[in-house]
DNA sequence: CGCTGACATTTCACACTCAAAGTGTCAGCA
DNA sequence: TGCTGACACTTTGAGTGTGAAATGTCAGCG
């Protein structure tokens, strides 16, 4: 059984990172089962042996995706580099890469939508998952008490929406990102009066 | 024909005021002429005596409720208090009251369209005006170079589109714009390494 | 002279049709 | 056993008509 297990999990993963480029150039509602079965190699009907439709195929290959994007946005915590550097690692890891590239395809409206509707649980459950690493992070290390780290976290999670708002060449956005991580640290290291 | 200017400007004023509520309770593209002619007490003829269509009567109601805003905000850089109190009244009142008030009726999406669509270059003017009065006031009251002042701004101006993106309650909102005031603050205060 | 009621025209939302595309599930083949 | 081609069913979207509502512009009234 082993052997047919590791079998079917390596099709999964397969299918799983071939439908990722189809979903982000048509698409969610773009991108048909066949077009799926056309990028993974294999026929349509097959992908219903390991997927039970579209959404579940697609909260698969985004959910991992979303998996990586915090696991990679944590890994930017750790060692003992400058606070803001710190906060800027994290900042670009977790929102300036990774799925916010497909945010700005022509599709990316509709992608998050549709991430919203099929893999809201997932996407929440990572972004949770950074940010109790941002917050662990912040208590040890900063001297500042809870309300006002909680308040830095709100500030770091939420600005980012707004600094892409005007639709900014990348480099642009990756600079105003390191502002925002800089304001933070400011704002932690001087407390407020 | 001064009296008739005169008589004439009030009522165009009239009508104009009238407008607002209309359009912020129904809506661009809900509210017809002839529901800004009841609010207005005219009849639906006569709007036309002032105002050439819809569009027009839009860009006029909400262009005068712009400036006002904007001169509300460059007011509140006004006089010798702490710097981030002067930072906080500058967001509460360019983003947290006036128009933004509107962005949180059922209506609001749509209002912000017919905005953009009508009314872009009031408002694009109303906001340069403001954001030129703040970066007046930076540059007045630090002595943060030039480069560090426009990264400022930019955090300023953008930042509050994100801090809303969750739809807090008003006054979670304007604890965070207070909170990023004390960032940017905090941010010019330390300058950067 | 400014405003109104009325009119012709335009716009809009809704309902319906229908053909093309996609979906999910077979029996049967390798 | 795992996959395929084929089949029945559902969904989708473009096209079309239709009635109600809104628009912009009159001649004419006070």
């Amino acid at each position: 059984m082993q052997r047919t297990d590791t079998s079917r999990n390596a099709r999964v993963e397969a299918i799983r990172r071939a439908a990722i480029p189809v979903f982000a150039a048509k698409g969610y509602r773009g991108t048909s089962m066949a077009d799926l079965a056309q990028a993974a190699g294999v026929s349509r009907p097959a992908l219903y042996q390991y997927f039970s439709d579209r959404a579940d195929l697609f909260r698969a290959a985004f959910g991992a995706l979303l998996e990586d994007q915090a696991d990679s946005a944590i890994a930017a915590l750790a060692g003992d580099a400058d606070l803001i550097d710190h906060l800027d690692g994290y900042l670009q890891r977790s929102i300036g890469d990774g799925w916010e590239a497909l945010a700005a395809t022509p599709h990316g409206d509709e992608l998050m939508e549709a991430k919203h509707e099929f893999a809201a649980d997932v996407a929440e459950e990572s972004t949770r998952r950074a940010q109790h690493a941002l917050r662990a992070f912040l208590r040890r290390r900063t001297d500042s008490d809870m309300q006002a780290i909680n308040t830095a976290l709100e500030l770091l999670t939420l600005s980012p929406v707004g600094l892409k708002s005007d639709h900014p060449s990348s480099a642009v956005y990756r600079r105003r990102l390191r502002a925002l991580a800089e304001a933070a640290a400011a704002l932690l290291v001087s407390p407020t009066t």
